[in-house]
RNA sequence: UGUCAUGUGGCCGAGUGGCGAGGCAAGGGUCAGCAAAACCCUUAACGAUGGUUCAAAUCCAUCUAUGACAGCCA
């Protein structure tokens, strides 16, 4: 069987064959550092890194080149023309690049929490704003752009003109038609730099308070929105790649005016699979500032967020994500997440448990229907996996063998029951698709707090045998603390104390 | 308003026309000093109305509700 996945431009599930097998190049939108990261966040990046845990475990040698937005676009283009990350930065009275440092570290440190694997590259805007203004240079040279005032855009509709007759109109990745656009797009003001209100910036001129700017041919200013993915793109990926992901909302206009630029410079399609994850909602309604329902990563783990009951682990977070498929929405709510958590302790337990056995392959099976059930379960995870990523209905196979595994550690069923070799395969399969293909670690439920209790426990313990001159008991308690690094001192006062070493 | 999606049991979610995924919750039972865990069993859904079909959650049409995009957004 062959992967398949979803290709947003032909609109259907294709197997997946790489350009150039065994080498697969693969980018994704990575975030604009002018903030903390969200919940939104967390979908796509765990979903691509899936899909990179597989297509590795599938034996392909990826780069997988995932960029840092840190440059900072308008907030509403050609009406205030405002640097998002400069104008946050006036109100943190930080650096721009200071603040984009300090977003980029905590963007890291969460996606570390999700177990999520570093891409083999991260360039960011900043990095390459040389490559962008050769870009748009070509695109000029081509007249596919046009200067106006210091900025230049992205004339559309000769694009249009022209790549139609080559099947390859603006919109063949988000199938709406020019058209229809230019009948509804709404009519924002000053926008008579442009010569159709479609047109998008490759590069904009900076307004004299603009803090992060740079030289260009055309003055002063910094990059458009688009370009920054089509340069990093192509100079680490090349003209074609393989895949190109991002999230559901970036499909238009994003990703429609990436394949217009990168068209344009290189005179072919930039990915052959583009692959998009749906939106996460919060009680049904998307996330957003007018909702008040933006829930960062940090909060989200600390459970600090008002409309949260409790702190979620970054795993529960994402065995929640992977317990649906990508391309549906994906719906929070407190409710929801404590199913998961819930459902992943179990699933844990069970996977822990049967890790730390050891299954002899002689063993012959006793429960022929039983062996064979299990043998299909695993079996099934791969083709599931290859079907789209259907990580839900992976899950849902996982949770099929949690009972037999439950069964054989209470003994409900014999050892015999399932053959060794069935067992062996079943261990590491699970292994296999838990740990490496969803990326799912083994967290630790123990916080500080319930570590200190339970040693205060045992002190209590161990005064009381001191008490009765019980000192087997006493010492037993002291010696085996100490070889478990946790060292405890009876002070002058009698009071006891502890120490981690 | 345009474009595109979606509507599955109390909640979250899989579903390739043909014996009702899975998780959480709920009820009953086994085990058990109590509790928890675990195991077994049970309940229950396919937005509405038509249509195609031997057979539809699955295909078609209409309606309805919700959402996304069209300006930033994962």
């Amino acid at each position: 069987m062959a992967l398949k996945i979803y290709n947003s431009l032909t609109r259907q599930k294709e197997v997946f064959e790489p350009i150039n097998a065994p080498y697969v190049g693969m980018y994704v939108c990575g975030p604009t550092v002018s903030g903390e990261s969200h919940l939104g966040h967390a979908r796509p990046f765990i979903t691509f890194d899936v899909l990179y845990r597989y297509l590795l475990h599938l034996g392909y040698k990826v780069r997988y080149v995932r960029n840092i937005t840190d440059a900072g676009h308008f907030e509403e283009e050609g009406k205030v023309a405002e640097d998002k990350i400069t104008s946050k930065a006036i109100l943190e009275k930080l650096e721009p690049m200071e603040l984009v440092q300090k977003y980029t570290h905590l963007y890291h440190w969460a996606m570390d929490q999700f177990n999520n694997l570093p891409p083999s590259i991260e360039p960011t805007a900043t990095g390459h704003i040389i490559e962008q203004i050769e870009m748009i240079k070509k695109i000029m040279t081509d007249g596919f752009a046009y200067e106006a005032n210091g900025s230049v855009y992205f004339d559309v509709i000769k694009y249009n003109e022209v790549y139609s007759k080559k099947n390859q109109p603006y919109g063949i990745l988000s199938g709406r038609n020019l058209e229809d656009q230019l009948d509804t797009t709404r009519e924002l003001d000053n926008q008579d730099e442009k010569k159709n209100k479609v047109d998008f910036a490759l590069w904009k001129k900076a307004p004299v308070e603009h803090i992060m700017r740079w030289q260009s041919p055309w003055g002063e200013g910094f990059p458009g929105w688009h370009i920054e993915c089509s340069a990093m793109a192509t100079k680490y990926l090349g003209k074609k790649f393989d895949i190109h992901g991002g999230g559901m909302d970036l499909q238009f206009p994003h990703h429609e005016c990436e394949i217009a630029q990168s068209t344009v410079c290189n005179h072919e399609l930039p990915a052959r699979y583009w692959v998009h994850n749906n939106m996460i909602t919060i009680n049904g309604r998307k996330m957003g500032k007018s909702y008040n329902n933006v829930v960062k990563l940090s909060e989200l783990f600390d459970g600090s967020h008002p409309i949260l009951t409790q702190a979620y682990s970054p795993m529960t977070v994402r065995f929640f994500i992977l317990q649906s498929q990508y391309r549906g929405t994906l719906d929070f709510s407190n409710e929801a997440l404590q199913a998961s958590e819930k459902a992943l302790r179990r699933l844990m337990d069970a996977y822990e448990w049967l890790k730390a056995q050891s299954f002899t392959s002689e063993k012959k099976s006793t429960d022929a229907s039983l062996d064979q059930q299990l043998k299909t379960w695993v079996n099934e995870l791969p083709e599931f996996m290859e079907d789209d990523l259907n990580t839900a209905k992976v899950v849902a196979n996982l949770f099929e063998m949690v009972p037999v595994i439950n069964s054989l550690k209470d003994k409900h069923i014999t050892a015999e029951a399932v053959s060794g070799a069935t067992w062996q395969l079943v261990q590491a399969q699970l292994t296999l698709f838990i740990e490496q293909v969803l990326g799912i670690k083994v967290e630790s439920g123990v916080n500080k707090k319930q570590l200190n209790g339970v040693i205060h426990l045992l002190i209590d313990i161990r005064k009381e045998a001191k008490a009765k001159k019980d000192f087997a008991t006493s010492d037993k308690i002291r010696n085996q603390l100490l070889e478990m690094g946790i060292q405890i001192k009876d002070e002058k006062d009698g009071e006891v104390s502890f120490t981690f070493s």
